[in-house]
Parts: structure tokens; sequence; C-alpha cells
DNA sequence: GTCTAAATGACAGCATGATGGCTATTTTCA
DNA sequence: TGAAAATAGCCATCATGCTGTCATTTAGAC
């Protein structure tokens, strides 16, 4: 990422007589969702780095080791509101590279499910490792209440736009 | 897009003993931010679509119309908080396209400044035909309070990520 | 039980964006 | 003023993710 000051609020946040304020609030959250949506990502290859995954994997791990019978693949892609030929690559790799493996799926021939192998589960541990503390660090000083509101708000965006 | 349901809110709120309330909010408010994001472009590309515009090039279009005098091409990327790289690109095709130019730089022999052509002017102008309508539509029912908040708290984590 | 529609896997092609390396220009400051 | 640092252009490579297509499998309607 680049380490620059960042002038983004200069011109999101301008004050444009011809709109309304709430249009403007709107755009100027859906370009402060993009902005942090990278940042976000940044930060999480940098914290994961040495762990020798990436935010396309760690999403993947998540997802993964919060189910309990595995995932097939275009679930994993349901759950993360990804193409399933974005996620068949990543897992593949994955695979290959020993954090996952494929399991029969007794309900579906070709289908199979995708589990956490050994490897997979040691590096999910070291994961929550380094995310717990940086969610920690990052909300220290901000309220609960803030968050579960700005929580609801995003799910509402997120249910209203996935249709 | 995929248009299926999404189970996304069954895995992401779940309740673990293991973390604070704090820390699941904190990486469920992450994790909806990467959603969010997603279905926000994926909208943004469907709504531009018939105007010839994706959703890299109505950012760069938006930021440019945002600036009087213009900008150069790394400073677009500062305020968008992408590599340069990638918004040269985006930027040359746009130009080739005749929706920008480049006019020559007074501070900078070889760094030019963009700026939006007569075709560039009208495609921000249908532009925000569609968005404004889009941006009041989806707050409609939401209080300009919550928005400001969220809008806060969103700005208050890409100050605390972005150095 | 059959048949159609949906889901899935496998492949290809394309768009977007990050990074690194190299060079040229501009700015900073000692 | 002159050297170092920052900025900028350009090129290549890689990662991520989307769409499209086609064959196969599964599920559901009849």
């Amino acid at each position: 990422m680049n380490s620059q000051h960042s002038p983004t609020s200069e011109f999101v946040g301008l004050k444009n007589p011809q709109h309304s304020p709430k249009r403007m609030l709107f755009l100027d959250l859906v370009l402060s969702v993009f902005r942090l949506n990278g940042l976000l990502i940044a930060e999480g290859d940098a914290m994961t780095e040495s762990l020798g995954l990436t935010s396309a994997r760690w999403k993947v791990i998540g997802v993964v080791a919060l189910s309990n019978a595995g995932l097939t693949v275009p679930g994993i892609a349901r759950v993360l509101g990804q193409s399933r030929q974005a996620v068949q690559r990543i897992v593949d790799v994955m695979v290959s590279d020993g954090l996952l493996h494929y399991q029969p799926n007794p309900k579906h021939k070709k289908s199979m499910l995708v589990l956490l192998s050994e490897t997979g589960v040691s590096a999910y541990n070291e994961l929550r490792e380094v995310q717990d503390p940086w969610a920690i660090r990052n909300t220290e000083d901000i309220p609960v209440q803030e968050l579960e509101s700005a929580l609801r708000l995003v799910r509402r965006l997120i249910q209203r736009l996935d249709r």
C-alpha cells in the first residue's frame, strides 16, 4: 500500500450545493468503503505475510474453519459473495499447498467437500493469534455501540444490494 | 454478480465464546465491508454499463470532475488510494476513448494534468443522473444521523490504517 | 419414472490492481 | 549551488476476480 498522506477527505467530503446532504453522505460513504476495503486487504496481507497467507486465502480459511462438516467450493463462494471460479482457483492452490484438502461428498458425486488439513488448522490458529490482537488494537477506543450501529448499517446496505 | 441467496450472516455473526464480543464485532464488520465493497462495485458496474463506464472508470471520472484545475495521474492515485500504475493504465485508456485529455502542467514538465473532455463532462452528467437517484433510493429509510455516524467510524478506521 | 432446470467442474479470456525495476525530472535542503 | 530524496513515466509480471461456454450431475416438477 502507499504510505503517503491521504488527501481523500479533501475531495470526498465536499459540500456541493447541488447535492442534498444525504446524497453526498451516501456517496461519501461509498467511496470511503472502497478506500477502507483496500486498506483492510493491504493490512491483512501484511499481517499474514509471515504465515504464507494472503487476503484471498485467509478469507477462505476463515470460512472453512467456521464450517463443521466442510463446504463445497460453490458453497464457500456463496458465503464470500464471490464467483465460484475465483474460489475454485484459490482452493486448488491451497490444496496443493497443503492447507486444505478435499473429501468425498456423500451428497454429490463431483462436488467435493473442502476441509482444513492439519497445516490448515495450525495456519488458522496462527491467523487468529495475529488477527485477534489486531482487532482489539483497532477498536480499543471505539465504543461497542458504535461498532454495532455501523455494522447494522453495512448489513442493511448489503441486504439491499444483494439481490 | 451472483444473485443467489447470501448465507453470509449465518457465518459472520456467530457467537463464539472464545472471542470477546468486540473482537467478533470488528471481524464481522471487516468481512461485511469486503462484502459491501464487492456489491457496490458490481452495482456500480451494472448501473453505468449503458454509459460505457466501469467502476474503475467512474471512480476516476468522479475524482477528476471534483478537481478544478486538473490532477496528475499520481495525484488521482493518492486520492483513490491506489497505485499510480493502476490509475495510469485506466487514464491512458480513457484518454484514447476520448473521455479524458491531458494538458500541459506548468508545474511539471513530464507529469501532465488530467482533465475531463467534453465527452467526459457529459459522461459525468449522465453518471450523476443514475448515481444520484441510486443514492437516494438506498438511503430513503435511513436517518442522516446513522449515515453520519457510520461514515465517521469508517473514516476513523481509514485514518488508523492509512500510515 | 422422466424430463427439465439448477448446480457444478473445467477451461479460456479479460479487467483490475499491486509490485518491482529502470530512467528521467523535480524538489528539498545542507 | 549540488547532492540526495521524492516524484513521475514506462514496462513487465503476478494475483485476484469476473464472465462465458460446455459437459456432467443433481434436484424438483410433472
